[in-house]
RNA sequence: GGAGAGGUGUCCGAGCGGUUUAAGGAGCUGGUCUUGAAAACCAGUGACUCGAAAGAGCCGUGAGUUCGAAUCUCACCCUCUCCGCCA
């Protein structure tokens, strides 16, 4: 959510943003909705303070043995007055933070201007791609033919974009959920977090996946519960209508949690194989930092991430996210993406994103250095460290061998009873 | 799921429907005293939201009754105890 006093003082600016984004949200409305809040509150407080007088008058003038009776009548007047002008308060309230939870972001100045992926901008390469002396396997295949990813038991049993994962496959994702986990929490210095796997709406709210993207997310029947589609959601809303202590800042955690996506935009895209399921692992970083520091926090959340793809020596490359294709709630977002071998080309494993206050905003999360201080909104930031099933997907494809096995990554062998191939 | 108890300011903890703009402690800040500290004493300090200010709101949340609600009514949420069920 945006601040309240941006809207009204440069609302030019806001304008600017949305038309970097496309998006198109009638801001004139919410000004004369603001307007017209303002002058009923103004109202009704005054009417307000007058009954709150007439309060403290009436006990001192019965004490006195005064008749009260018309002042009553009065008060009666005024106290429907003042319910009446509430309601359209309370109404008017409604109306504008309907309109202030559907205003997205302020793309950072440095983002690039962009209308889709096509104009977002490489910034790094990391690693080789791999020349096959052979024909090389999709991963879906490879997981298949080894009998380690079973794609129509899955749907058998639940529904497309669903997976079995099976013996050295159902390892595999194991250990990778251990290696980054003990990566980050040891070598980046996160404290790891095992979170719910469903949120109420409010929480939903707190990170912007609600209200505009309800049909993404699978809601639990007879509850008002939500399946989460990132650990993003309960890992930020922790800390929700909360003032932080300052000096605790940053706040790194690291969690895994399965995912779960409905996608409803989706339907047609990477139908084959892991990289598009309704339900897939993640870990995931999240930071709560001081606004100065936002940027360069994003920076080494950048780098926490990648951490883990040169330990498994995968290349990828970072792509700085321009205005058209950028996320709702996000500022600036770096994504991260991995060479894969039946796509022949780098597919999105994470992405990265500064917030700055636009989440604390709508979570109520702040922070105060010193008692005496008035409380200021944190910023938050979060990527993935990395998403798991996309991980044995590139693993799979870049370590392929001839024959149809699997090298497992060094780093990985130690997870893996020192298992070094998959056939 | 059933029965009971409870949710008040940073913490503990009062609060007959009306000068409560929340008592009293603790804590915190400053001072007196002291070689210094502690103790004692004195003074100050109450989050947060909207607002330029005046002012308004805020006692788990939301409705309601009333001229007036922390205080009464209803619903919901959460915590604790006991019972049942259960990985």
């Amino acid at each position: 959510m945006l601040d309240i006093k941006l809207l009204r003082n440069d609302i030019n600016k806001v304008r600017a943003a949305l038309e970097k984004r496309k998006e198109n949200i009638d801001l004139d409305a919410f000004i004369k909705l603001d307007e017209k809040r303002r002058q009923l509150l103004y109202k009704v407080e005054q009417l307000k303070s007058e009954q709150n007088a007439a309060s403290k008058q009436i006990p001192v003038m019965k004490k006195e043995g005064k008749d009260v009776s018309e002042l009553l009548d009065k008060m009666k007047k005024l106290s429907d007055t003042i319910k009446e002008l509430d309601a359209q308060v309370r109404e008017t309230d409604d109306e504008l933070e309907k309109i202030m939870l559907t205003i997205p972001n302020i793309p950072h100045e440095s983002v690039p201007v962009g209308e889709t992926e096509e104009d977002n901008v490489e910034v790094r390469r990391w690693g080789e791609i791999r020349k096959f002396d052979f024909p090389p396997k999709a991963h879906w295949d490879i997981g298949e033919d080894l009998g380690i990813l079973d794609f129509a038991t899955a749907a058998k049993v639940t529904g497309a974009r669903f997976t079995f994962y099976k013996g050295l496959g159902a390892r595999l994702e194991r250990a990778l959920i251990n290696f980054f986990l003990d990566t980050h929490t040891q070598k980046n210095g996160y404290t790891e977090v095992f979170p719910p796997f469903m949120v109420h709406r409010n929480s939903m709210i707190g990170t912007g996946q609600l209200p505009k993207f309800e049909e993404d997310a699978f809601k639990v029947y007879n509850t008002d519960y939500f399946l989460i589609p990132t650990a993003e959601v309960p890992v930020t809303n922790m800390y929700r209508e909360q003032i932080l202590d300052g000096n605790l800042l940053p706040i790194k955690h690291v969690a895994y949690s399965a995912c779960f996506r409905a996608e409803a935009g989706s339907a047609g895209r990477d139908t084959r194989g892991l990289i598009r399921q309704h339900q897939f692992n993640k870990v995931e970083l999240v930071k709560f930092v001081e606004p100065e520091t936002s940027y360069e926090e994003l920076e080494s959340l950048t780098r926490d991430a990648e951490s883990v793809l040169q330990l498994l020596k995968l290349p990828y490359r970072v792509v700085k996210i321009c205005t058209g294709d950028l996320g709702f709630t996000a500022a600036m977002k770096y994504d991260i993406e991995v060479w894969m071998p039946s796509y022949n080309r780098y597919v999105e494993i994470s992405s990265c994103s500064n917030f700055e206050d636009f989440q604390a905003r709508r979570a109520g999360i702040k922070y105060k250095k010193n008692p005496k201080d008035k409380a200021r909104y944190v910023h938050t930031i979060n990527g993935s460290g990395v998403a798991v099933g996309r991980a044995v997907a590139c693993i799979l494809e870049n370590y392929q061998n001839a024959d149809g096995s699997v090298t497992i990554p060094e780093v990985l062998r130690g997870y893996m009873g020192n298992i070094d191939i998959i056939r």
